[in-house]
DNA sequence: TTGGGGGTTAGAATCATTCTAATTATCACT
DNA sequence: AGTGATAATTAGAATGATTCTAACCCCCAA
């Protein structure tokens, strides 16, 4: 494929996540991480998969699986999953938690306070070390 | 009469779940039950039905998906799902979180003050009626 | 004693995800 | 610009957990 001059600046905490982990940044996975920006509904892999083709034709499901999972390890997005479905991608980097609306099906994201993140780590055992703490909430909204 | 620590109804409860559900007591919901209640390591399904096979060597594996199903829908028994791992079961039907210890792969319940479960609830916006709060640790253990 | 409705069973099917092996792109160094 | 080495992408196969299907079984009431 010809290399053409870049017409705009790459998003810079996508290149400069991935060179820190000493990871290439590829068309691939700025559209996908540009994706998650753009529309912030939770998506599943197969969704972002048929948003990311209309742009991006000859991507590849595999791709989005692996470009969602480096996203995941370079701790731009996070992935989230409830009961037994798919796993969904949220770029929401604050501390939240996720509520899942049983009626319409989506899931909103639901600011947690840092002294509400203590209180919960306060539980735990002494021996018990935490490195990670999730909070999702099953229910519907009344509007 | 003050009760020991229980964390599941007595022997006995089953019938009485299953009977107000309008669904019949046999012997594989007995023993797939009393199988999660003697060893209460949240067992998989597979594992589950490892265990009950030793003791009813007919069973088959759908009948105890389906078993397990129905323990939860009778609301004696809780699914517990981490991440992208098989479903595990649990007998405990006190407000508990879970902690998940990557290093032995064990799950450990941790019982949830009713305050801080208030606490957690009261983060939601007046709109967002939560019917069920999970609370999952992921970590490891010092001991 | 018969009929109807759960319940159980083995195996097929499904679904999300991961793996494999081959191809392609990019980087570092000439 | 050329050349490997390394990383990333791709299509499709494979996997693993779970659910579905269709036949059979068992119990209770008429």
């Amino acid at each position: 494929m010809a290399s053409s001059p870049r017409t705009a600046p790459p998003s810079g905490a996508l290149n400069r996540r991935l060179a820190d982990s000493g990871l290439r940044s590829t068309p691939q996975r700025e559209l996908i991480y540009d994706v998650l920006l753009r529309k912030r509904d939770h998506p599943t892999a197969d969704e972002v998969f048929v948003r990311v083709k209309t742009e991006m034709p000859t991507i590849s499901l595999a791709t989005v699986y692996n470009g969602l999972e480096t996203l995941v390890q370079c701790d731009l997005v996070r992935a989230v999953n409830f009961e037994r479905g798919p796993t969904r991608y949220c770029p929401n980097l604050r501390p939240h938690a996720h509520f899942h609306d049983e009626r319409s099906g989506a899931t909103h994201d639901i600011d947690l306070p840092p002294a509400l993140i203590e209180h919960v780590k306060a539980i735990l055992p002494p021996e018990y070390r935490a490195e990670a703490v999730e909070i999702s909430f099953r229910g519907s909204t009344s509007r």
